[in-house]
DNA sequence: CCTGCTACCTGATGGC
DNA sequence: TGCCATCAGGTAGCAG
């Protein structure tokens, strides 16, 4: 579940399931999933702490406890999972990495690759990722005028720039290719060339692209209750990502791959302007 | 400081 | 069918 909104969705469903609950218990049955801590610093630092609330900083998860925080980073194919009974986070078909059993339910981290990360933190800042992260693209500050900024500073090409964690915080390698998509941009421009107007159509789109995205995300929302869970239908949103060859939305042109910091960028060459 | 590249993992997919 | 190469919604860590 890797970008805001979908990190966003999550935080959003599991507040009310877990708040106010406490933790009696922590095991930790990949403990590659808690690296570099070790599974005693997090047992030690979590058992029997309360939950207070859950937030999202860019694609972190943070449960806020009584005492620090939890942080949780999905990477790629992270995701958590709920469990009334806590001998079904047990069990063999599910791959828990690290199970939190509480007063009234036991919540799983899973992730069968092992990318994502749980970490317990004094501080959510004691994170060198978390404070690192720069403006959230959810947050209200996230103004045209802000994006303006970061592009002059930060000249480089802007789909790079809008993945970069340290200045705009939670848009991933999808929502950067759809927003440049929907503001009709090449995504190789840098971005200390746009104009005024362009920065305001890329502003629109971002924000038009990530509400709707958490839309999708929220309705149907999570079912942490079932293990093989996914967002429905996100590819259904998708205008240009994963379309290479297919013919532009738009303008019937084909959409071109071409990779960018050594991930993939789909785009329009016919209706993007470059 | 900044930028760019690679390692980290496993599973799904597609070509031969 | 099987085998191998390639690719994946991300970041940390390191070299230059």
């Amino acid at each position: 579940m890797p970008e805001a909104p979908e990190v966003e969705a999550v935080a959003r469903t599991l507040r009310p399931l877990v708040s106010g609950r406490t933790i009696r218990r922590v095991q930790v049955r990949h403990s590659v999933a808690i690296r570099p801590q070790s599974p005693s610093i997090l047992k030690k630092n979590v058992a029997h702490a309360s939950i207070t609330t859950v937030e999202r900083r860019g694609k972190y998860l943070l449960l806020t406890l009584d005492r620090g925080c939890i942080a949780m980073h999905f990477k790629f194919d992270g995701q958590v999972l709920w469990f009334d009974d806590p001998k079904d986070a047990l069990a063999r078909h599910v791959h828990v990495d690290v199970a939190f059993e509480t007063d009234k339910g036991t919540l799983g981290f899973v992730d069968r690759r092992h990318l994502g990360r749980v970490q317990w933190l004094a501080k959510p800042e004691d994170s060198d990722g978390i404070r690192a992260l720069g403006l959230d693209c959810f947050s209200g500050e996230f103004t045209p005028d802000r994006l303006f900024e970061i592009c002059q500073t930060r000249p480089r090409p802007l789909k790079l720039l809008l993945m970069d964690q340290t200045h705009i915080a939670g848009i991933g390698n999808m929502y950067a290719n759809e927003s440049l998509w929907l503001a009709q941009i090449d995504p190789r421009r840098q971005s200390d060339r746009l104009t005024p107007r362009e920065i305001r159509r890329l502003h629109k789109a971002v924000v038009s692209v990530l509400a709707r995205a958490l839309e999708c995300c929220l309705d149907p929302p999570p079912d942490f209750r079932n293990p093989k869970w996914w967002f429905a239908d996100l590819a259904g949103m998708l205008r240009v990502y994963g379309r290479e060859e297919q013919p532009c939305a738009r303008c019937k042109a084909p959409i071109l791959w071409i990779e960018q910091g050594g991930r993939s960028t789909y785009f329009c060459a016919h209706c993007q302007a470059s």
